[in-house]
DNA sequence: ATCCTCCCCTAC
DNA sequence: TAAGGTAGGGGAGGAT
């Protein structure tokens, strides 16, 4: 996932100025360093790291020394202030006392492992004495002071909930990958070295044996499509797995907590069931019956969630979504691994990569899992759909050091199917012919769209295969699910699906959101407003970001329910609730953050819940439509002379694709990467009117013009604007009109100097330096 | 009929 | 401790 602000907002987005201009600056010079890593034998690692071993080790003192200094670390001989980490193999518990936090004590496999996973591990996770989650307070001494927790109404939280949230970054990735895929088909990529790849070794292969029927099905249609279903094996587990190659073969899971057992919060076990007890009274007045909850949690146990286990751990019971706890008291051998997104974000990457060799019909439905219609690619090549397979599967596996599993069948429902036979690591051909008898022994949650509302209700049918499905007819199934539904229920359990691939990226999106369900504890009133606010404001970034605005503004709420303990059984948790929404429509789109913030604070009015009672906040715009261009465009208001309008050619000079190093459009966030494509597709030679109809370059207009007109103090959202569209420039190589925003902005606004001022003019600098090098090859004169 | 609002459900 | 998001499909029921 590139570094965008809707994947790392920053508070409301941009309180943390400081901390995005760093960001920010860190970034420019990746992307526009003529010697993109300064290490290239992948060094560098262990900067800002100092050790100091204590005692035997494996390796040796004098081995993690060299290590250490062959990758940009410090090894020390004695313990200093200015040691970072103790290594340690084994100590005596009075050593380990003596050790002033042994948070920092870290066993010598985090340097090896490190090293040999190219990065920086999280040292916790080789803690020699991972930290008793509460502190075991004694008699005679203060209670211990549980570490303090970031809520809601902290000035980080946003920041720090959304950089550790798993559903977040699935969410952003999926996104992320779907746009990419959209790129690529709009670049247009002439050739597929894999596919060229394939019809050589067929070529080959014809020589020798002068074969030709490789088709498969020498009666198949010509028009019969073959549709490829690719997913990555336990794809957190296998990413983590690849720097952990002792752990392979083992029960694992990732989670956040390590799964000690927690002592400090006995009544837990009690919320927990009173929590149980509240959900199942509520779902018995919904369902008018007698609705048994699941005890999922263990007393004691961590309430934290296994986001993805191992093939081991299923073995033994373990599923996704499982709390920790209950996990080890199924496979009390489980193990734990720290998430690692920028992980997950590399290996999909070298995922979309590899299949986009061989063909763009490609419809991604998530970080690691999409959906190949490999119909044209099979008959170009000459090879079956399971030799393809096969080829493909090992490329992902080198590429990646992860495993995928690949379903083919007539249809994406059939291939997805096929899939989950295939799995783990393995491929499955699903014929058209075999559907019926294949789809008799399926369970009805298997089915798309069948999750477990749908499934339960079915199971109170009697139904729990396809096979039984089937039996149930067309009008029945309607009367319970509705028309839609019903009928896809009754096709899908037949096998039956003619849904053409979503390939290409001509989809408009319907709304934007952003949502907090954990941490939300907000005392009052005020609280709650600024917490409102703070959402607004990410929101409004998520929709500059997609130069979006929408005319309808809707918030939700999830309220404790009556009967649910105060304090949730999972920390910060947000418990039984209800859920509230409420939507007000407006005449004119919203886009800016204090417009939704006045809309969702009135909404929030309305729905009238006390903030002591919220657990969860959520704000969406809907009935989205692009952000209309300006009267003029901000390069025609630079290019006049300040106090005329009158335009003055631009001397920009033109960049065309071939100019632009690869290596640096591949740096660029998608969405400029994908207008900066777009924009040297047509030549390169945008008006100033194309180039303004994006909102970012609208708003920036209005910051200049405001900062030079009033005595306002910038708000950091007008700089966080500004500084986007330097680098927008930046991307199309527009070195002069970097240099008139530059000084204009000195000119006009001097007078307000303070650090967000002086960060302003350094990032526009910094554009302008690079640019001038990349495009002109001189140095700025400033 | 069709639209709108407020949900619920599903998928990753 | 723990990080329970996000977008889209669709249904119920009322307004037009």
């Amino acid at each position: 996932m590139k570094g965008r602000r809707n994947d790392d907002s920053e508070d409301n987005g941009f309180a943390k100025w400081g901390g995005y201009m760093a960001a920010k600056k860190s970034k420019l010079e990746q992307q526009f360093s003529a010697n993109p890593r300064p290490e290239a034998d992948g060094g560098g690692i262990f900067a800002g790291v100092a050790i100091f071993v204590n005692g035997y080790t494996r390796p040796t003192a004098e081995e993690l020394k060299q290590l250490m200094l062959r990758h940009g670390g410090t090894y020390h001989h004695y313990r200093s202030r200015a040691t970072t980490h103790v290594i340690a193999a084994n100590l005596p518990d009075s050593k380990v006392r003596q050790l002033k936090g042994t948070d920092r004590v870290v066993r010598p496999e985090w340097v090896a492992e490190s090293v040999a996973a190219g990065r920086l591990l999280d040292h916790r996770d080789y803690l020699l004495c991972p930290a008793r989650p509460c502190g075991q307070a004694r008699l005679g001494f203060p209670p211990a002071v549980p570490a303090p927790a970031r809520l809601a109404s902290d000035d980080n939280f946003l920041e720090e909930f959304y950089s550790n949230s798993r559903l977040h970054h699935i969410s952003t990735m999926g996104a992320a990958f779907k746009q990419y895929v959209g790129e690529l088909r709009a670049a247009g990529r002439g050739s597929f070295p894999g596919l060229e790849r394939l019809q050589a070794a067929g070529r080959h292969r014809d020589g020798d044996d002068g074969d030709d029927d490789l088709f498969g099905e020498p009666g198949s249609a010509p028009g019969d499509r073959v549709i490829m279903h690719v997913d990555m094996d336990c794809f957190f587990v296998s990413v983590g797995l690849r720097a952990r190659p002792h752990l392979r073969g083992l029960p694992v899971a990732v989670t956040h907590a390590r799964g000690e057992a927690c002592p400090c919060s006995p009544g837990r076990a009690e919320t927990r069931q009173q929590e149980r007890e509240c959900y199942r009274q509520r779902l018995k007045e919904r369902l008018g019956e007698q609705a048994s909850v699941p005890d999922d949690a263990v007393p004691g146990g961590s309430m934290s969630e296994v986001a993805s286990c191992s093939y081991e751990a299923r073995r033994a019971g373990v599923t996704n979504g499982m709390l920790l706890g209950a996990a080890l008291a199924l496979c009390p051998a489980l193990r734990t691994m720290p998430y690692d997104f920028e992980g997950y974000q590399e290996v999909a990457r070298a995922l979309y990569d590899t299949v986009a060799e061989y063909t763009l019909d490609i419809e991604a439905v998530s970080c690691d899992e999409m959906f190949v219609d490999c119909t044209e690619l099979l008959r170009r090549a000459e090879v079956t759909p399971l030799e393809f397979a096969t080829v493909l599967r090992r490329e992902i596996r080198e590429r990646t050091g992860c495993t995928a599993s690949t379903g083919l069948g007539p249809s994406p429902l059939l291939a997805r199917l096929a899939t989950r036979r295939a799995k783990p690591d393995g491929q499955f051909l699903l014929e058209a012919s075999e559907a019926e008898g294949f789809l008799r022994d399926v369970a009805v949650g298997d089915l798309p769209g069948v999750g477990r509302s749908v499934a339960s209700r079915l199971a109170a049918r009697g139904v729990s295969t396809c096979g039984q499905l089937q039996k149930l007819s067309l009008a029945a199934l309607q009367a319970q699910f509705g028309a839609r539904t019903g009928l896809a229920l009754h096709r899908h359990c037949r096998g039956v699906d003619d849904r053409e691939l979503h390939t290409s990226g001509q989809h408009r999106r319907k709304s934007v959101s952003a949502e907090v369900n954990y941490g939300i504890r907000l005392a009052d009133r005020g609280r709650a407003d600024a917490f409102l606010r703070r959402l607004a404001g990410e929101v409004a970034g998520r929709l500059a970001a997609l130069g979006l605005a929408g005319r309808s503004v809707a918030l939700k709420l999830m309220v404790r329910a009556k009967d649910a303990p105060v304090e949730t059984a999972k920390f910060l948790g947000h418990g039984v609730c209800d859920n509230v929404t409420r939507s007000s429509s407006l005449a004119a789109p919203v886009a800016d953050a204090e417009a939704i913030a006045r809309e969702v604070l009135g909404l929030a009015r309305q729905i009238a819940a006390p903030p002591a009672e919220w657990r969860g906040v959520g704000i969406q715009v809907s009935r989205l439509e692009a952000r209309t261009a300006p009267s003029h465009g901000l390069e025609r208001f630079l290019a006049a002379p300040r106090g005329s309008e009158e335009p003055r050619p631009s001397t920009d000079r033109v960049v065309t694709l071939s100019q632009v190093d690869p290596s640096f459009l591949e740096a660029l966030p998608d969405d400029v990467r994908q207008e900066v494509e777009a924009s040297l597709a047509r030549g390169g030679r945008d008006s100033a009117e194309e180039l303004s109809t994006d909102m970012p370059l609208r708003e920036a207009e209005t910051v200049l013009r405001e900062w030079a007109r009033t005595q306002r103090r910038p708000e950091p959202y007008d700089i966080y604007l500004l500084a986007d569209y330097a680098e927008r420039l930046a991307a199309l190589g527009r070195a002069d009109t970097l240099l008139a925003v530059l000084r204009l902005l000195r000119e006009c606004t001097a007078h307000k100097q303070d650090d967000a001022w002086r960060e302003a003019c350094q990032s526009v600098e910094d554009c302008a330096q690079e640019t001038m090098l990349r495009v002109h090859g001189e140095e700025l004169a400033v």
